[in-house]
DNA sequence: CTGAAAGCGCTAACAC
DNA sequence: GTGTTAGCGCTTTCAG
């Protein structure tokens, strides 16, 4: 690697010159010029980062925590993230936590997850970041996240015990009424729920989603018909069995894996989908589109939630005091094959 | 930001002797000691490795070059990376280059490509990182990375047109013969393929694995048997249309979503999977245990691949000159439901 | 238009 | 044991 001393050197000027020439930030004679580019090609100068930021005391670099990089979501926000600090000169570090790896799916409130991620910011601190964005593994609050950070850190797909951090998320309760209120107007009047867990601020927002839906609507709300499964495939089955002897003629699944075990059930007991039974599911996850019948979900938009958290980041870095700021996106429906009008009357 | 300068000056001594206690480099007297850990305690210090970087010349850094982290093998080949960096005290920067958001699903053999990988591995250069894996979208020949890069190189789940660099990727014939052998040692006797296209480095190893198990089995070959898709649920679909008629008793998709649509075409013309035809994946995705039937498919070690290229990209790095090394990874077959044993004559 | 020199935060000889 | 000093590669006054 070769050093603009070295470059000065060669084209006989100082080193002075050679950075005004490489980074155009004087007037320099076209004779000059011409030889100090033509010594740092035949170099094969490559300007070295690590020093100029030194000097410059910033480094235009962001860091991204996440907690699990394989979980569903985190790709495509990672994504979201890259672009946008792409086009505005920005750098990122990412940083994951493999909370998944480390402490399995239960990993909320746990001291290891406070050291892990305070030696992660501190990395992060130490490499002269700017602002730093944690993105969730699914949406909660964060009460691991030291306080007292120097520097403006977003929230992503997550919130903070800290009200005056920003965060950005979607709409859980809307996208769950808006499902619901679809369900409605195909008809059908009683709408069975395969939840998530109660201990999960998805399952408790979406739920409400539903229940406003129903009182919009002026339904009546049966908890009966709200079955807790654990988000994956198989307690969605299990859910299903006990919904399906109830007569819903629509069972609403908050996640895509249980509204699988939903269609599973029913084509075992012979529910044809969505002839007698309307199935919707949420994430609008890869699979979803290859269920037989295709599944009509909920896309939630990673990508944007993103490239807003980036977005806020970068305009807290540049403009500080801190003003909290928070973003909520919307949901849509992605209607496909599995729910239909309802024909029956139900029981 | 607090700077040993700082600290020197709170606790009264020279900036050395701060550096000596931060580091344990030298003896210092225990009452210096707790006097200077004291001061850097008070003034939050937190080294700045970027001044640390340039002083030592070493970053103990890798650059990881994705070419879409989105894809849905590379968060697990990244975690794979990540960890085994981690273990071994290593940090990574992550360069994400985006290409089928760039240039969609036909990005091979452009010039954009060079250019955006030029510019990823110049400022990964620039950031003084040790050396750089590329970790491929799928596997084929990479051509369109520079020559004459001064540091270390691995290719992951992809090659180059480099022989020099080494690469590590998984055996596509060896686990496209051992799930044909499979589907043979279930008594089948006829086994259509639903092939990925022609031009793929994937499709033409696997085809070979299936062709070496039946000729190892002394069975013929029959190139109507082969149908080639894109990857697509619906190509696997419309595949599986004509190689049902043709009377085989087992498909081999050589992708899950392709099984899928092997599975709905088999649903539609009342062809019970796996009573009566047997149906097997490859990629072993999320999806594939969520079908109905469970599909059984070829499981590949995203996770360990990504370790391995690291673990060859650090022996380079502490340890040149280049020696090329190459490391194929075996895939093992996940049966599950949707294959069984073969009943009927085949036709 | 060009060059000399200071200094970013840190480490590592080398003195004392 | 502790301090002084040079210097990593770069930018940026400030003189000339």
């Amino acid at each position: 690697m070769s050093t603009i001393k070295e470059i000065a050197c060669r084209a006989n000027v100082s080193i002075a010159t050679v950075s005004n020439v490489l980074n155009n930030t004087a007037q320099v004679k076209e004779e000059t010029r011409v030889r100090v580019q033509n010594a740092a090609k035949e170099l094969e100068y490559t300007p070295n980062i690590i020093a100029k930021n030194l000097k410059n005391k910033k480094t235009h670099t962001i860091g991204v925590i996440t907690e699990d990089i394989t979980a569903f979501n985190t790709p495509a926000i990672v994504d979201g993230i890259d672009e946008f600090r792409d086009e505005n000169g920005y750098h990122f570090i990412l940083s994951n936590l493999r909370l998944v790896k480390h402490f399995g799916h239960d990993f909320d409130h746990r001291n290891e997850c406070f050291n892990l991620v305070n030696i992660a910011i501190n990395t992060l601190l130490s490499k002269q970041v700017e602002g730093i964005i944690y993105v969730g593994h699914h949406y909660r609050c964060i009460n691991f996240v030291p306080a007292g950070i120097p520097i403006p850190l977003v929230f992503c797909y997550c919130f903070s015990n800290d009200p005056s951090r920003p965060f950005v998320y979607y709409d859980d309760e809307q996208a769950a009424f808006d499902m619901t209120e679809y369900l409605i107007s195909l008809g059908h009047r009683k709408i069975g729920v395969v939840a998530g867990p109660l201990n999960s601020t998805h399952t408790l927002n979406r739920l409400r989603g539903y229940e406003k839906a129903l009182y919009r609507n002026k339904m009546l709300y049966s908890p009966d018909l709200i079955q807790y499964g654990d988000w994956d495939e198989q307690s969605g089955y299990e859910c299903t069995a006990s919904l399906l002897p109830q007569g819903v003629t629509a069972i609403f699944a908050m996640n895509d894996l249980m509204a699988g075990g939903t269609m599973e059930k029913a084509r075992e007991l012979n529910y044809s989908v969505p002839e007698r039974l309307s199935v919707a599911g949420f994430d609008n996850r890869e699979c979803s589109s290859f269920y037989t019948p295709q599944l009509t979900t909920v896309s939630v938009p990673f990508y944007e939630i993103g490239r807003e958290s980036v977005k806020i980041l970068l305009s807290l870095i540049s403009n500080p005091p801190y003003q909290p700021k928070t973003v909520k996106f919307t949901c849509s429906i992605v209607k496909r094959e599995s729910t239909g009008i309802c024909f029956q009357e139900s029981v």
